[in-house]
RNA sequence: CGCGGAGUGGAGCAGUGGUAGCUCGUUGGGCUCAUAACCCAAAGGUCGUCAGUUCGAGUCUGGCCUCCGCAACCA
């Protein structure tokens, strides 16, 4: 698959500057990505991998607006951290540059304009908030008001947190500026779109027919993508964070975060490579590979590729290997809940240990489906596998030479047939790591490496040099010579797994290097080569270090819950009158049952004293609709009423929302006649 | 509601029509060179659920349940 291509071009999706990298981007992203790296590399192939800090979009603006700070701020962190957590964790990006340089606004604005100059946009007017206050168009994320749905407050204009529903600005009640707290006001801006649609025959085409070998998950995703038939899609905003419009009118406008993210890749290779990077980029037998996460398909399979064909010179991926997702001890990895294991601390509190955690994210990988990590597997990855399988295999062999032969590599006698099987069986392994490696199995081509360590113990067992060592050293010779061999064979083997023990063992077997060509080579050590003292590949992982990141956890579990638990600030104060324009009263539930098709809504009926009302409230997820039946309940009476799922509700059931969310309905200490006003 | 992915022994994962497999854990045995590591053996699964196609289904079809993702910050 590999043959018709002449060199390969290698990207991972770019870590969004607003937190450092955790073991959830490692695991789906980074590894992969640079496992693939060095073993093309280590194969003599022409290889670049590209990678880079992603630092435009809203969220970062939030960000900086939250801590006091500028976006410029916020990303010159982060991209700091990250860089350097990558470089100490061995990934080997050949550049990994950001998305706030001056090259990458170049390359993007031009890519832009070329689109434009061909008539690759759309141009569209739309109406959308203004905050003329802050003098500025607000982004989604930038408008609050109160959910058409819920009801609840400080829902946001692209979401409400309360219930979870999407939502667009147009769809806020009383919505507000989160800048400056004014009422903003609807305006014209306009707006250039990616007309995916007149894309569509070709992506069906090139994704549906010609790229069937996409993993299932991808693949399946772009059809039902293509399937659903694709719209234009908005490629500029509002917003003075980011890479200007650069064409006439983009004027306080600019390039939507996903429109120039993906160019980085291209931008941080001609940072590198000023002169030469259109070969990487634009050479039909250069084959692109992007590595990325299950959220990012769509990008990287249809708008990227969409864009790069409306701009015309580039090639398109080849594979786009997207892994599912890491969920952490059982909960999802979360950045702004502080819910990760983050590199950079993993690197502080494990130093010397970066191969430990690539084994176990490799072991682990959530190739095909998500996954859980957690410190017990950690652990017992480390002490059952690295430890007991392939470091004791490599102790054994190196402390019998060194007992038996003052460390020189002894001569091999005549085999037997068990030898030959032996060797025979670790000549296999080379194609079965390649295998697995070629279809972008990472988790698989570990284990078959790990075999091989496997075989050596088994060999040992078998042969009993311990015992031979009484009667036939000649015998014993043989023996450690193969078992050297096997060696040697696993630093290859693992060398794009675990760099950093591979690198260790080279220099106990005193070898500074070798090619993948030639693993499964059975004379990698000469006869008579000296080797150094042996050092332990890994170490046990004691209970007590386990103990301590656990614990870690739990405690930013329980800021978590504790800041959760702080109350909210007491909101601007309103006048008496506006108090008694609510209409608050009390009514017995007469009937309650599930919405059908929703998850979390119940609907009532109530006695409000006044013949009954239908009311639909958004808490199924809290209660059973039998336990409420005949309970007393206090709702707002003179709310105006709105249809849900097109039952029309007459009113607000209150209820108290706790620190996790949970909600509890508020309810009357002694029974009161239904329709009783609250006051 | 929609669309995509996933649900396999205690844990983590393979397995796209023909005797259900791997790693770890567990139990028993062996060995003692080795970081109490290694080797052998055994126990343990109605393959989410219900129905269907088939001589035969974890594997194909349809319904349902649960989890994750996309749409909407985030790998």
């Amino acid at each position: 698959m590999t043959n018709k291509f002449k060199r390969t071009t290698i990207t991972s999706a770019l870590p969004y500057a607003n937190g450092p990298v955790h073991i959830g981007h490692l695991a789906g992203v980074y590894i992969p990505a640079d496992i693939y790296a060095r073993y093309l590399r280590l194969k003599g192939e022409e290889v670049l991998f590209v990678g880079g800090s992603d630092e435009h979009g809203v969220p970062i603006t939030i960000k900086a607006k939250n801590e006091g700070v500028t976006p410029q701020d916020i990303v010159d962190r982060y991209h700091g951290i990250i860089k350097k957590s990558f470089e100490d964790f061995g990934i080997t990006f050949d550049v990994y540059s950001r998305t706030t340089s001056k090259m990458h606004h170049e390359v993007a604005s031009d890519i832009f304009k070329t689109i434009n100059d061909k008539g690759g946009f759309l141009e569209q007017t739309s109406e959308q908030y203004y905050d003329s206050e802050a003098n500025q168009f607000l982004a989604d994320r930038y408008i609050t008001g109160i959910c058409p749905h819920c009801k609840s407050e400080g829902a946001y204009g692209d979401q409400c947190e309360a219930c979870g529903t999407s939502l667009s600005p147009l769809d806020l009640i009383n919505p507000k500026s989160a800048i400056s707290g004014s009422i903003p006001n609807l305006k014209e801006t306009k707006h250039w779109y990616l007309p995916l649609d007149k894309h569509e025959s070709w992506l069906r085409k090139w994704i549906l027919e010609e790229h069937k070998e996409w993993k299932p998950n991808v693949y399946g995703q772009c059809k039902s993508w293509l399937d659903m038939g694709l719209q234009p899609r908005a490629v500029s905003r509002d917003l003075n964070w980011g890479i200007p419009v650069p064409v006439e009118g983009g004027e306080g406008k600019v390039l939507y975060v996903w429109f120039d993210a993906p160019i980085g890749y291209i931008s941080n290779t001609k940072e590198l490579l000023p002169d030469t990077w259109e070969t990487w980029w634009k050479d039909k037998d250069t084959r692109l590979l992007h590595f990325i996460g299950k959220d990012n398909i769509v990008f990287h399979c249809i708008v990227f590729p969409a864009m790069l064909k409306a701009e015309g010179s580039f090639i398109l991926p080849d594979n786009v290997p997207g892994n599912e997702f890491l969920n952490l001890e059982g909960d999802k990895i979360s950045t702004s809940r502080n819910w990760a294991v983050w590199l950079h601390e993993y690197l502080e509190d494990f130093p010397g240990k970066e191969d430990i955690l690539r084994y176990v994210l490799t072991a682990n990988a959530p190739e095909t489906k998500d996954n859980d990590f957690t410190w017990k597997d950690f652990q017992a990855r480390n002490n059952n596998e690295l430890v007991a399988v392939y470091g004791n295999f490599v102790n054994r062999a190196l402390v019998l030479t060194h007992k038996y032969f003052e460390g020189k590599i002894p001569v091999r006698g005549e085999l037997n047939d068990y030898d030959k099987q032996t060797l025979q069986e670790f000549a296999d392994v080379k194609q079965q790591v390649e295998k697995m490696l070629d279809v972008f199995r990472f988790r698989d081509a570990q284990k078959e490496a790990m075999n091989l360590a496997r075989i050596g113990n088994k060999y040992l067992a078998d042969t009993e040099p311990w015992k031979l060592a009484k009667t036939d050293m000649t015998r014993v010779a043989t023996i450690m010579n193969i078992s050297l061999q096997i060696t040697a064979n696993l630093s290859i083997a693992f060398e794009p797994f675990l760099p950093f023990s591979s690198k260790k063992l080279r220099e106990i077997i005193n070898r500074p290097a070798f090619d993948w060509a030639e693993l499964g080579n059975i004379d990698l050590l000469a006869e008579g080569h000296q080797i150094n003292t042996p050092e332990l590949l890994f170490e046990k992982i004691e209970d007590e270090v386990i103990q301590a990141q656990v614990q870690k956890l739990l405690d930013t579990k329980q800021n978590n819950e504790m800041e959760n638990a702080q109350a909210n600030p007491i909101r601007e104060n309103i006048a008496f009158e506006d108090f008694t324009k609510l209409d608050i009263r009390v009514g017995t539930v007469l009937e309650c049952e599930k919405m059908p098709k929703a998850d979390k809504l119940l609907v009532f009926k109530i006695d409000d004293g006044l013949g009954g009302r239908t009311i639909v409230s958004g808490i199924a997820k809290y209660y059973k609709p039998e336990d409420l039946v005949g309970k007393q309940v206090t709702f707002i009476a003179n709310l105006a009423p709105r249809k849900l799922r097109g039952v029309e509700s007459e009113g607000m059931i209150l209820s108290a929302e706790d620190a996790d969310g949970k909600l509890v309905l508020l309810d009357v200490s002694a029974e009161v006649k239904p329709g009783s006003e609250v006051k």
